[in-house]
DNA sequence: TCATATTTGACATTATACTTGTCGTTTTGA
DNA sequence: TCAAAACGACAAGTATAATGTCAAATATGA
């Protein structure tokens, strides 16, 4: 087959997808956060504070789904609202110090877990291989998108 | 940040995953396939005729499921039941000459999307990448293991 | 061979991760 | 200013599974 190896690499994509998931639920453990809590938090630890609609925007998921992620971190005290001077009834999701203090501890104990797989691996390679994904889910995204 | 490659290709798993399931999604349409019924029908046309746990097996995905998918196959005509000597409760599911027509012809169009996009990528870069992605799973499945 | 454990198809229930639709209010922008 | 868009809240629906259970068939091992 011609495309032998570009094959088997977009269909790796679900496995990976998967592994990286358990792995990620594995470090929720013990903590009070789940996995969609996480991936809230870790996007305002990144960008901070940001309305809902743009956590959605940036988690590409919809508003209405992200409004009951976020829901769950403010009831769980990981994010608190303030105020938005650029709209009123849309208010601003910012960590929490508590908030801020388990997704770091959370992410640092990802990094370690990045140190101990990437050991074996040439940086080099990785670059490659991200640069690769990124360019096929570019042109992926495309064809899919001239499809429909 | 240390393994920022490795981090953001990790996470791309998700968004290459959605971009070719889209693919494959707009490839479906004008067919009577579903994607699952097209997981099942790419599986019996590259290892030949099988039982439902064996299928459930390759595709890393409960017999019981598995069992709903290839009734909608047989359903469609798109399969059908042989018996199998080794079990007589367990037929073996078997392409049709109509299944095998169908998958035959979207797996050709599907390879010649995968023409296109490999059209200005580095082979050995992708055979670096599959290289990569395939360790990272493995390793990654290795951690998810552990925690548990 | 016989008893017990496992496998299998069939069916039902539950779970997860979303999307879609709608409402009333607020905000925005021409 | 006023129509269109954005927003939070809530309800319902959908897709893709996992899980549980049963009865019949099969495999295993004493």
């Amino acid at each position: 087959m011609k495309n032998a190896d570009l094959y088997r690499l977009v269909w790796m994509s679900r496995p990976l997808m998967q592994a990286t998931e358990a792995c990620v639920e594995a470090g929720l453990r013990e903590t009070e956060l789940t996995v969609r809590m996480r991936a809230v938090l870790e996007i305002l630890r990144e960008h901070g504070d940001l309305t809902v609609p743009d956590l959605a925007q940036r988690l590409e998921i919809k508003r209405q789904y992200v409004q009951v992620m976020v829901n769950e971190t403010l009831t769980s005290g990981f994010t608190e609202q303030r105020a938005n001077p650029r709209h009123k009834r849309s208010p601003l999701v910012a960590l929490t110090a508590r908030g801020r203090d388990v997704i770091e501890e959370i992410i640092s104990r990802e990094m370690a877990l990045l140190d101990r797989i990437s050991a074996g691996l040439d940086p080099e390679e990785i670059a490659t291989a991200l640069k690769v994904v990124l360019a096929v889910t570019d042109k992926m995204k495309q064809a899919a998108g001239d499809g429909k």
